[in-house]
RNA sequence: GGCGGCGUAGCCAAGUGGUAAGGCAGAGGUCUGCAAAACCUUUAUUCGUCGGUUCGAUUCCGACCGCCGCCUCCA
């Protein structure tokens, strides 16, 4: 039974997809400003990506739509001094986003949509708001009427009786005509000339913030969904305003189930370009760091925990998925006995118990590599004592892989071909060895580590990896 | 000020009202010509501190200390 731990309702929840057989999943991606950080890829490509796989895993027809923030103030202010495009300025960002995304092993959303393109729906949600007078218009902007959606503040759990609102007097350092300190932009005409900005059946300006993600998820996923996933830093005021305005404007529930992933620290401080502690993910792949150990380490600890990012636990995830890698190929490269082994196939069950057990729990992926890491050497343990047969091999292969598609941790192990030379080396120093001249042999050995080619002599012959 | 999270071995950490998963690092060993890989053994009488509830608490409650976050378009 896969359970959530739902925002809204602030529990632990089985999860009911509205549709039979279909999960729909919101996630709040990234802003196209800057290159995204290891925060954002732990959000956004490791937590929803395992989301959405395990969704897949458990049999569900997994719709995601991830969007990509392409209207904001950021982008408005440093596009316009360029004398760019919104497009022409964010494209480069997106682009390495992406690349990025897939780099860490994250599988593309079914749909990636862009502010920039949905307007005409932002537009038309604005309009209904009106319509039901949930939204005002002031000096060509429109505003979101807190006061007529009496539920506000009933994701973030804020009280918002003594705290924003001081008394019915307006709040007068802010700069526009606002019924209620609380109330919020939902469109922003447009300030001067050479400010970005859509002419529109309300006016000419650009949308607030939160629009965006009303209008497209409930375009591509329906007015009512099952998942919206984001960073907890978006529950107040993102998400809050989501819920406002779309069921503001449909009388309908929004999202059914709320998830939020913690934010990480960096070596046990909060990560900020002042501290000097803000990795992006194109940081580390050029201090030389593997994608897979760095999907591994964002994995290690479930989405709702702080996770503490350090190096030394960086080096750590290399190796761990190094051995992970190994296991893999000798259990593939093993030569077996026809027949199965009953504590191997008992250990396998256990193993798939056990990760499902953990993954089913709120997707806790710690519990979930706990069951591969004990079943990776219990089958270690038979493969040194030649008791793993035929089935265990193709069956325990298989489970692997079923692991892997919804962790994706076990690095690319393809056999990839080696170069005539290098496999001459490689059998001279068979050769040297039978001869036992040790000393060529070695020589042999240290040439081709120099080459980045790692030799392991086993039983079955030759092993070798590249590094 | 309001609200929330966390504090478990050298490091990263899971977890539970009945006496502590897993990974990395360390130590010893097996295997090996030597390595590598793998495996075995070992590393917290203890889960921030002090109280309380309980037959029993790391797990529940309270206080305190420390760290992080939201309330300010940062995942």
């Amino acid at each position: 039974m896969l359970r959530f731990f739902n925002t809204l309702s602030g529990r632990l929840e089985e999860f009911k997809p509205l549709h039979e057989g279909e999960a729909r999943l919101y996630i709040c991606g990234p802003t196209v400003w800057d290159f995204a950080h290891i925060g954002n890829f732990r959000t956004i490509a490791v937590f929803g990506d395992t989301l959405r796989r395990y969704l897949r895993y458990k049999g569900y027809r997994v719709t995601h739509v991830m969007n990509i923030t392409d209207i904001e103030d950021r982008i408005i202010k440093f596009s316009a001094e360029r004398g760019q495009t919104i497009d022409e300025y964010t494209a480069r960002y997106t682009d390495a986003f992406l690349q990025d995304y897939e780099a860490l092993g994250a599988e593309r959303p079914e749909v990636l949509p862009r502010a920039t393109r949905h307007i005409e729906e932002m537009v038309d949600i604005i309009k209904r708001l009106v319509a039901a007078g949930r939204a005002y218009e002031s000096e060509g902007s429109y505003y979101y009427r807190i006061a007529a959606f009496p539920e506000y503040g009933k994701l973030s759990k804020i009280n918002f009786a003594g705290n924003i609102v001081g008394g019915s007097e307006r709040v007068a350092t802010d700069k526009y005509e606002k019924e209620d300190a609380r109330d919020f932009a939902l469109w922003k005409a447009q300030g001067s000339p050479d400010e970005p900005a859509w002419d529109t059946e309300i006016g000419k300006g650009r949308p607030g913030w939160h629009i965006e993600c009303s209008a497209m998820s409930m375009k591509y996923l329906g007015e009512t969904f099952d998942i919206h996933a984001g960073g907890i830093d978006l529950v107040f005021p993102h998400h809050e305003n989501e819920i406002a305005q779309s069921e503001g404007a449909t009388g309908k529930q929004f999202a059914r189930y709320w998830l939020h992933a913690e934010h990480l620290k960096v070596e046990g401080e909060s990560m900020s370009k002042s501290l000097g502690n803000y990795y992006t993910f194109r940081d580390l792949l050029e201090k030389g760091f593997n994608p897979t150990a760095i999907r591994y380490l964002l994995l290690s600890v479930p989405y709702r925990k702080q996770l503490n990012f350090t190096f030394e636990g960086l080096q750590g995830a290399e190796k761990t998925v190094e051995s992970l890698g190994t296991f893999r190929s000798r259990l593939r490269d093993a030569r077996t006995e026809p027949g199965s082994n009953p504590e191997l196939k008992a250990a396998a069950a256990r193993a798939l118990e056990e990760f499902e057990a953990g993954m089913d729990d709120d997707l806790n992926t710690s519990v979930a590599l706990a069951a591969i890491h004990d079943l990776k050497r219990e089958v270690n343990t038979a493969l040194d004592s030649c008791t793993v047969r035929e089935d265990d091999r193709r069956d325990i292969l298989a489970l692997v892989e079923r692991f892997n598609s919804v962790l994706n941790i076990f690095p690319d192990d393809e056999p990839a071909l080696l170069d005539e030379d290098i496999q001459r080396l490689i059998d001279e120093r068979q050769e040297a060895r039978h001869r036992r001249d040790f000393a060529r042999a070695d020589e042999i050995r240290d040439q081709l580590a120099a080459r980045g080619i790692t030799l392991e002599d086993t039983r079955d012959g030759v092993r070798w990896k590249r590094r």
